[in-house]
DNA sequence: ACCTGAACACCGTTCAAGT
DNA sequence: ACCTGAACACCGTTCAAGT
């Protein structure tokens, strides 16, 4: 067949099929052979959209940062031609209100919904967490997060450095509770949980049952930790009379 | 050749060896044959000493958690016949206190103690961080550290529901810190960060540089906030007079 | 019991060839 | 420009053969 007169693939069809494969079967079940054969073509044909089986993966972790939402931290830039409606110079909440006419959402509410938001794309894909984990690189959507977290937090008057730190922290705990069940990681079988060796565990072989909510609910109740510890940490930096 | 009259291999010397390998070269690295050469054997040897690939990471990943000091929670139980000095049945700190006749660490105090211990014996690993998120398993060293942390905030008055949610958040954050450096996911490169497209990275290409600074900052500032946030939900459970 | 080489069904990637 | 088959250097694992 050689070349088609309209093209068999493209780097979206490719990017969609690897996520699904991704999801159905786990990381190591994308290989770029089994990921031909589902498109339909052969091995080699990829290789004309992606360079390598990496620049493949980082299109399918930034698909799935894209659906992070960021609206929390006030008006979306455009992607098109930048600086127009830009409000890149703006030192403080007040700015950023007047630039749009949108409500200024206080940081920790903006924090909290931002978190669940974050949780909520990686835990649909969970596979793919590992990878994704390794940082933002040059991955659009990952940078846009992260420029949108930092410039919202000193926006509202935490410090630079303080900023980045939270930044860190909050990825820290989002990324690892999306990587893995907590307690899907403790085996159904109750013979595991010799009592000698384990006294308090045994209950755990019922966790895998619960999955979803005991998940859930350390999510929520690390999340709320957090986030009172860190107002803790801001009434100590800008004491209110 | 065929079989020596002293086995050229051991598991341990197996597992030594792979974890050396996976630090230096990362975890695409190591590979059954890769491995075996490294010990300078072929590569079905291996097939001796463990049934699987899986198998021999499992027992990597449990040498690394077995770094994980936790004698912040009390006596250590004995790998041998265990019972005899077991505290099973202690319902509070102060049953253990008589058992062993050692100081009883208040939870959060422990809990700082064990989180930065943990970080540190997997940050000292990452690379293999994405292998041990998955789970205790089956793994003893794993299981030994869950059942040490539930059982010490237990006995310390937590509600078992509580206690579990709070060793799957404070693993969500450890795993989170040690799976990846958050300074170093953010290219050095000063070009990435377009101003048009990110105006507040302006200086993220020099996170890379500070990677260990901002990588302990946030670690522990985040520590902080989640034992700040948790001694307040601990308070509202039993409030003092 | 513990090691070996040969073999099987896989990999990621390159490349010349086709339209 | 975009697809193909053939080829290269790899994989994890099985198995019969050796001592």
């Amino acid at each position: 067949m050689a070349r088609p007169r309209t093209p068999l693939l493209s780097r979206e069809r490719i990017v969609v099929t690897a996520l699904r494969l991704i999801d159905d079967e786990g990381l190591d079940a994308l290989s770029t052979r089994r990921l031909a054969t589902e498109l339909s073509v052969s091995g080699p044909s990829l290789y004309n959209h992606f360079a390598t089986k990496d620049e493949l993966l980082d299109a399918v972790v930034d698909s799935v940062i894209g659906e992070v939402d960021l609206s929390m931290f006030g008006p979306v830039r455009a992607a098109g031609p930048a600086g127009a409606a830009g409000s890149s110079g703006a030192l403080g909440p007040a700015g950023a209100v007047a630039a749009a006419g949108e409500a200024w959402t206080p940081w920790p509410e903006a924090l909290r919904d931002w978190a669940r938001s974050y949780r909520a794309a990686l835990a649909a894909h969970p596979n793919i967490v590992p990878v994704l984990a390794q940082g933002p690189g040059r991955r659009p959507n990952a940078l846009r997060l992260a420029d949108a977290v930092f410039g919202h937090l000193v926006e509202a008057g935490w410090p630079r450095g303080q900023a980045t730190r939270i930044g860190a922290l909050m990825r820290y705990f989002v990324t690892g509770s999306a990587l893995a069940s907590f307690a899907a990681g403790f085996p159904a079988d109750a013979e595991v949980y010799d009592a000698a060796d384990y006294p308090h565990l045994g209950e755990a072989h019922r966790l895998a049952g619960h999955r979803g909510t005991v998940d859930e609910g350390a999510f929520e109740t690390g999340l709320e930790a957090l986030l009172d510890g860190l107002a803790l940490r801001f009434e100590r930096l800008a004491p209110r009379p």
